[in-house]
DNA sequence: TTGCGCTGAGAACGCGCGTTCTCTATAGTA
DNA sequence: TACTATAGAGAACGCGCGTTCTCAGCGCAA
């Protein structure tokens, strides 16, 4: 009707969203090379002439589910923080998300950092949805960490820690990797402020 | 000759490793789905016939492949202890490593968890293979760790840093990744340290 | 009712892969 | 020298992939 429609859902919007629910939940489980075209469709109910209409290629299928995820991330660990009140708890509350995953059935480590070994290297596009992920990440850190009054070296240190447990928990299968980067995270808070208190 | 002999090098051990070193380069650089077996035969100068003699897939040249870093990555970490004489500067030491393994030009992390990424849901003998590299070093960590008297949790947080270090600088091409971890490292050992003395 | 345009299902295509097969060249033995 | 066994090069095979093409079916205008 007019020019500045944009939030018209559309039967093609839902049909992507399924498409993009399945997609996600194969690449995260089997990996995305090992998912074909064909599966995608028996799995979906949507053909795949319809599937390239919706999406141009396969890549763009996993830079849909990549940027899914990356939502879902940021709205998880925003719910978490909502939880507490002081800014240290946010910076805690972190790992207390990632202990929520790690525990889910399906958890095989990050998406992001699976993709990424699988893709990176060959396509771009993966490798640099990757990067945004994690600085968009740790720049999220490093704004809460800011409001605590920390130095500024202590934001890198807690990403580092999210990153090697999800690494740990995914490869060991040892989901208690969250709560050894918790106390790591909150002994390292804790000297950080108390060298700046 | 006789029953004993288990050091002979022959002409074809030669062809092994000189297959794994352009296989290990091949497959760090671009993943493993993403190099074909004709590849290796025109770099390494290989015919495929022979390639199939000396390994008997391509799923044992990548288990060769991972094997040997296994090894290589033990004798960097036992040589940068090797450098240093107190159980709390060997802890550090691990840290110091990887600061040099991340500035080399080819580095794209590390490779078990890149073909972990790529190959773990689908390869059970990649994950196993990633899943002893870490336990390894976890163990290694542990004992150096008790060596220093630390309390048992320090170990697993130090691990948690090495691994978010590596998956860091990897992704974000960011090689103070290793810096950062160093640091963090030595904070939590001295507070571990510190409510032990 | 008839014609027309469009949607979409799924068959088909071309390519590249891991693996195997064939055939040649050579070295050792009588 | 003649024969045989072996090794090896690289052509060939069968399959599975991402993507494209064909054609049947349907809604709508006149």
């Amino acid at each position: 009707m007019d020019a500045t429609e944009t939030t018209v859902i559309t039967a093609d919007d839902a049909l992507r969203t399924r498409a993009i629910d399945v997609a996600d939940r194969l690449f995260y489980t089997r990996g995305v090379q090992s998912v074909s075209m064909d599966e995608l469709r028996s799995e979906t109910g949507i053909s795949l002439k319809k599937m390239y209409a919706l999406f141009p290629s396969k890549e763009q299928i996993v830079l849909a589910v990549l940027a899914r995820r990356h939502d879902i991330w940021t709205a998880g660990i925003a719910d978490a923080a909502s939880r507490v009140s002081t800014p240290r708890d946010r910076l805690l509350a972190i790992y207390d998300f990632l202990a929520d995953w790690f525990t889910e059935d399906d958890f095989r480590g990050c998406g992001f950092i699976n993709s990424f070994g699988e893709l990176g290297a060959t396509v771009p596009a993966v490798a640099e949805a990757t990067r945004d992920q994690k600085a968009s990440f740790q720049q999220y850190v490093a704004e809460v960490a800011a409001e605590a009054g920390a130095p500024a070296y202590l934001a890198p240190q807690l990403a580092i820690l999210a990153e090697g447990a999800q690494t740990t928990a995914a490869i060991s299968g040892v989901p208690d990797a969250a709560g050894q980067a918790r106390a790591a995270a909150a002994t390292l808070i804790d000297a950080a402020m108390g060298s700046r208190a």
